[in-house]
RNA sequence: GCCCCCAUAGCUCAAUGGAUAGAGCACCUGCCUUCUAAGCAGGUGAUAUAGGUUCGAUUCCUGUUGGGGGUACCA
């Protein structure tokens, strides 16, 4: 809806005799702020005077005037130093609020685009702790939200089940089985001594490698469970094995070192992500001295793997303790014959857990953390995967554990969900008493019936600048902002009114669609919306 | 040492370079005979610091201070 006012207001702005034939900026839309009274506020013309080295008041002036003849628009007034602010038809806001496709037009038809995104992506020599809940909430919301909008896009997560840690995992296990301490680098968690005690009876003549696939697929169980409470979906889970099954990385060197991107040195072969204008500070083995390859070939396989697979857009969710990782990968995607924007690492920051007063550190080696699991055993997903949500992802995250724990509902996902309750509340009654919602909303609005339907013709925005910025805590944002409305709305306008049944019926289809909204943003982020509170 | 991220209200978080910096929680004052008071109305309260760019800076650039992370032939 508001993407055809802003087609409107272009058509006939570009047209006009004021401003045909130059070149002028995009017209974009922001909500007007509060003092303003308006609706809708542009910085077009601020934008504009730049480009045509003019007035930007006179330009606003102008333009005012053209748009005030658009349709949906009441009146356009310029402010200075060259503000355009908008006041919209009643019609208009309501048509708007009855508009609830998300599916950005321009994406669909011969667009074919299709994302993965890679998130979690843990070790499974432990179980997942809480970091690992801030990249699951992300990648989830992102992918939700990208297919809302139009963009198909799968989620994936990477096991790594081969390697050094694998078969240190094995061992630590065996030794915990034999009551003994694991080795100097193992894995000494408590979760070794549980899982030795189950296969106490049958675990006698057990290889390394068996104890090692057994730790990896109890884990992988683990994990599995923990990502579904939390109310999180994979496409796949892709083995690290399954790369050396097919010989991927290999190959993988093969196309690397046929495009002369590889070197020996050492012993080793190398890569020369250094030399790729990438930031990294040196070059990188691919395959070590011993013969073995590296974690970076296998992924570099598993990346070429992704885009053999028909994606043309990769995304990795990666916390800020490998951020130092990123440079390699994206000399290694260049390497592939990738375009830069076919590769965005989204890095987060820690989470740091507060309890007492005191930050708790984690360590997944001394197995002194706090696990996902436990957090939201205590918490509850809900109040989890919101707070994750409404941070932005490169900033650090204080989670106060005490504050969780005992206070919950001082938690904002309360204040949205209950909106969710109270119009299920009302719904269900409005049922009791037979009455039907109408098929178009109120005709004259309240101020806070007025409100609340604009506020519902931002989702879709919303929605893409959630996209663009790979962040989805904008939609959180917004959710408390559309609570916050409805809340107003709720106690000035009585709903279910006998006196008036056209009226209730009206702004029972309003309840309707917000109520939809928020269970639809809700669900972006991975949160129920309860009938009942 | 070098590299990356951060600093906004008592707490947890917002703010495509825009206007008088918004919320939730906490605190103070009112409001349940009425669709759920996990609510509403009102009040208190913030951009670490010094410069620069700009018509305009919380936002961009530089310095300072403070916090977090990284710097493997580990994954």
């Amino acid at each position: 809806m508001l993407d055809r006012l802003k087609k409107d207001i272009e058509t006939k702005l570009f047209n006009s005799e004021a401003f045909a034939g130059l070149t002028l900026p995009a017209v974009e839309f922001a909500p007007a702020p509060e003092h303003t009274k308006a609706d809708i506020s542009l910085t077009w013309a601020l934008s504009a005077a730049k480009v045509l080295k003019k007035n930007p008041l006179e330009i606003a002036k102008a333009a005012a005037k053209i748009i005030t003849e658009v349709s949906g628009v009441v009146e356009a007034t310029s402010l200075a130093p060259g503000f355009i602010n908008l006041f919209l038809e009643d019609t208009f806001i309501c048509e708007g609020a009855q508009d609830r496709r998300l599916k950005d037009r321009a994406k669909t038809g011969e667009n074919k685009e299709r994302m993965l995104i890679e998130f979690v992506s843990a070790n499974p020599t432990g179980p997942l702790h809480v970091a690992s809940g801030r990249g699951a909430s992300l990648g989830d919301s992102l992918v939700r939200i990208f297919n809302a909008i139009g963009t198909p896009c799968d989620a994936e997560y990477y096991v790594n089940d081969s390697g050094n840690q694998a078969e240190l995992l094995g061992k630590s296990l065996r030794a915990r089985t034999l009551g003994q301490e694991p080795p100097e680098n193992g894995y000494h968690g408590d979760y070794l001594v549980d899982m030795a005690a189950e296969i106490k009876d049958k675990c006698e003549g057990w290889t390394d490698k068996e104890f090692s696939n057994y730790a990896i697929e109890t884990m992988l169980k683990l994990h599995k469970e923990d990502m579904k409470n939390f109310n999180v979906e994979f496409n796949r889970w892709f083995r690290e094995s399954e790369l050396y099954a097919e010989n991927l990385p290999q190959k993988a060197l093969d196309f690397l070192t046929a495009n002369k991107q590889t070197y020996e040195a050492d012993g080793a072969v190398w890569f020369g992500t250094s030399k790729e204008d990438t930031g990294d500070d040196k070059d990188r083995v691919l395959v070590r001295k011993d013969g073995r390859p590296t974690y970076f070939l296998a992924d570099i396989a598993y990346h070429k793997n992704k885009y053999d697979r028909a994606y043309t857009k990769l995304i990795d969710i990666l916390g800020a303790d490998h951020h130092g990782y990123v440079p390699r990968m994206k000399a290694a995607v260049k390497a592939l014959g990738k375009s830069e924007d076919a590769f965005l690492p989204v890095i987060h920051q820690l989470v740091h857990l507060i309890e007492g007063g005191e930050k708790v550190k984690m360590s997944k080696r001394s197995g002194r953390f706090i696990m996902l699991r436990e957090l939201t055993e205590d918490v509850g997903a809900d109040v989890c995967r919101f707070f994750f949500a409404s941070r932005t992802p490169n900033a650090h995250m204080n989670f106060d554990i005490d504050l969780a724990k005992k206070k919950t509902n001082e938690n904002p996902v309360f204040y949205v969900q209950y909106v969710h309750a109270r119009i299920s509340s009302i719904l269900s009654a409005a049922a009791a008493k037979g009455l039907v919602e109408s098929e178009r909303l109120p005709s004259t609005l309240a101020p806070q019936e007025r409100a609340l339907l604009l506020k519902l013709i931002w989702f879709k925005q919303i929605l893409r600048t959630c996209a663009k910025d790979l962040s989805p805590h904008h939609l959180t944002a917004y959710l408390i902002e559309l609570a916050s409305l409805f809340h107003s709305f709720y106690d000035n306008c009585k709903v279910l009114d006998d006196t008036n049944p056209a009226l209730s019926a009206q702004r029972l289809l309003l309840c309707q669609r917000v109520a939809e909204r928020i269970k639809k943003g809700l669900e972006f982020v991975g949160v129920s919306a309860p009938e009942k509170m």
